[in-house]
RNA sequence: GGCGGCAUAGCCAAGUGGUAAGGCAGAGGUCUGCAAAACCUUUAUCUCCGGUUCGAAUCCGGAUGCCGCCUCCA
């Protein structure tokens, strides 16, 4: 079974065929550095990291560049309201974004190039589409003559003569529906030179220069929000394909994300962000984990409704996966305890189970990359291998062991596609963010033996004395019969 | 006005022609000294109406409700 991937501009899945064999280049639009970013900003990074990391897992080897915008209009406003330097902004952005992804631990792009480094390409490109008759200068202002783009609304649908246009728009262009190449300054906004005069950048011409300067002309995939589909990317193809009309189609699949909501209401940056929408407040309350597992848990074009109840179910599900791994782990590391006399051995039906795991997996992720099933799936095998390995009857023998190691290795490859971090599994006191040591790993593991001590010897009030002082320790224990687990509460 | 999307259990969410995955919550049970973790059982005919078909949540038509874009929001 092939890759099947939905393709905005023809509105169905289609077959995913490279340009270049077994590469892919990919570009996704970023952000726009004026404010924090938000979880819906984030949506589409950890989308197509999910995407770029299973077509590497295919066998793909994939350049993926995501652009920071730091030339609009939003920051000179902002700029001008703060009385500093547009660059100040940007910078405190930029720096704040990096930081973000960070912690997010996504991304890992190939480049990520900013428009401002980006003049003289940009210029470039204008100066081809003009040379081809698409664009014209007026008055220190270049557009685009969307007249001349037979191709315009292919991708939206849109008909030129029913868009909307600004009211009070500018009478130098040839059709209100022309849009912003390069924008002449007006006196306190930053420029750069150019043969149209100062000016600076239309925002949609410098995610065409970035993707063909850092990946070609001619992407096998372009990614985004939904949003971003009229103007933003019907511009981007007539600009490309304008400025190179003989190298054929801008991109081969064009994919969008679907919106985060809250409550009916989108959540825009633009019409002013609440403090919970903000990435980096919530990954002071929630793991990266966390927050992937509530994203990948919709399929990336559906809508997806924010709200804490949501994340906290999020948060009870990555720990159904992380309890299934501390058992593995706690399992493999321990002494095999005993053998199967001539009674099935398990681990024939955990590799059975593995095996169709893997494939249940590859079919849901091979259909457009479908997330939400592909977690669904790990979730029937987690059951599965917990009804043996956690049934009475349960004995560890060495072929168990096996299997259960590639259980662990499985998960754990599967996991790493959707940018699950299971490092810190077996090793309990690293487990959550801001933990405060108040007893070392040591001290913990000498109660424990002392609690198992007490049970032994059916001192029950001792031992439940001891699990009450490690719990407002907010430790949990877990009794198997193999030993004792421990795990910090959340 | 134009373009597009969505409607599945208490909540969330897969499923796009053959009799409804999974997660959370609830109820009952098993295991446990008691817990915890986990497992088992249990909870839906898919917004409504009509059509196509041997057969539809799934295709077609219509209705209702909701949402996005058409303003340099991912």
């Amino acid at each position: 079974m092939s890759l099947k991937v939905y393709n905005t501009i023809n509105r169905k899945k289609e077959e995913f065929v490279t340009i270049e064999d077994k590469k892919v280049r990919m570009y996704v639009c970023g952000p726009t550095v004026y404010n924090y970013i938000s979880i819906g900003n984030a949506r589409p990074i950890i989308v197509f990291s999910m995407i770029r990391n299973y077509l590497e897992h295919s066998g793909y080897s994939v350049d993926f560049v995501q652009n920071i915008t730091d030339i609009e209009d939003k920051i000179i406003r902002k700029a001008n309201e703060e009385g500093v330097d547009f660059s100040v902004i940007t910078e405190r952005y930029i720096k704040a974004f990096l930081e973000d992804i960070k912690k997010l631990d996504v991304g890992n792009f190939t480049a990520m190039p900013k428009a401002s480094e980006m003049i003289p390409e940009i210029i470039s490109i204008i100066s081809r589409i003009i040379e081809n008759g698409y664009g014209y200068e007026s008055s220190g202002d270049v557009y685009f003559d969307i007249a001349k783009f037979a191709k315009y609304g292919r991708l939206s649908g849109q008909k030129i003569e029913e868009v909307h246009s600004q009211e009070d728009d500018n009478l130098s262009k040839r059709s209100a529906t022309d849009f912003t190449l390069w924008k002449s300054a007006k006196p306190g906004e930053p420029y750069w030179e150019s043969p149209w005069g100062n000016g600076r950048p239309g925002w949609h011409i410098e995610c065409s220069a970035m993707s063909i300067k850092y990946l070609k002309y001619g992407l096998d995939i372009h990614g985004g929000g939904i949003d971003l589909i009229f103007p933003h990317h019907e511009n981007e193809i007539a600009q490309s394909e304008a400025a190179f009309p003989t190298e054929g189609d801008f991109v081969k699949y064009w994919m969008h994300n679907g919106m985060i909501e809250v409550k009916e209401e989108k959540m825009s940056k633009s019409k002013g962000l609440k403090s919970d929408w903000i990435l980096r407040n919530l990954l002071d309350r929630y793991s990266a984990n966390v927050i992937k597992m509530y994203m990948l848990s919709t399929h990336y074009r559906s809508p997806l409704e924010f709200s804490s109840d949501k994340l906290e179910e999020a948060k009870k599900a990555f720990e159904k996966i992380v309890n299934f791994l501390r058992n593995l782990k706690f399992l493999t590391d321990s002494s095999t305890a005993g053998e199967y006399n001539g009674n099935a051995d398990p681990s024939e039906k955990i590799y059975a189970y593995l095996k169709e795991f893997k494939s249940e997996f590859k079919a849901s992720m091979d259909d457009d990359f479908n997330s939400a099933k592909a977690i669904g799936d790990l979730f029937d095998f987690i059951r599965q291998v917990n009804a043996i390995i956690q049934s009475t009857e349960f004995v560890l023998s060495n072929p168990v062991k096996e299997s259960i190691k590639m259980s662990w290795l499985l998960v754990e490859e599967c996991g790493k596609i959707f940018g699950f971090d299971f490092k810190n599994v077996g090793d309990p006191a690293n487990l959550h963010r801001k933990d405060k040591v108040l007893l070392n790993n040591e001290e913990i593991e000498e109660l424990i033996e002392q609690r198992n001590f007490a049970r032994k010897s059916k001192d029950f009030i001792r031992s439940d004395e001891i699990r009450d002082r490690l719990k407002s320790f907010g430790i949990t224990l877990d009794d198997r019969k193999e030993g004792t687990l421990w795990r910090k509460e959340s």
